[in-house]
DNA sequence: CTAGCCTTGAAC
DNA sequence: GTTCAAGGCTAG
């Protein structure tokens, strides 16, 4: 946790020490991140993912034993275990107040 | 179905 | 008035 402190006053919390990833990649795929979305930081392609499949109750169904490695190239090839991935590092379609800055 | 751009709303 | 993120729309 990294406190940023101007004129005695907190302006902003960094949590999640990551150690391999830069935050600029998204945890599920590894793409180029837009910004933050449903809770952290993610590309533009899971953002859309994840809002197609969480708010019209996608039905995906794993052809291998849902253990799928999840990069730029497999994403594609199996959403359930991508889908998987979202859930696993913290997306949220609704109410994610996890790690933004300073909303209500 | 995927993924980028555009639009809209809320917070600041 | 500006910025950020959610949502929508469309092309491939």
């Amino acid at each position: 946790v990294i406190l940023i402190q101007s004129n005695g006053i907190m302006e902003r919390v960094m949590e999640y020490t990551y150690d391999d990833d830069l935050e600029e990649l998204c945890p599920v795929c590894g793409d180029k991140v837009s910004g933050y979305h449903y809770g952290l930081l993610t590309c533009e392609s899971c953002k859309g993912f994840f809002k197609r499949t969480v708010q019209n109750n996608k039905r995906y169904t794993c052809a291998e034993n849902q253990e799928c490695k999840i990069d730029k190239t497999q994403r594609k090839r199996c959403p359930f275990c991508r889908f998987q991935k979202c859930l696993n590092v913290g997306m949220r379609l609704e109410d994610s107040n996890a790690g933004k800055h300073l909303l209500p």
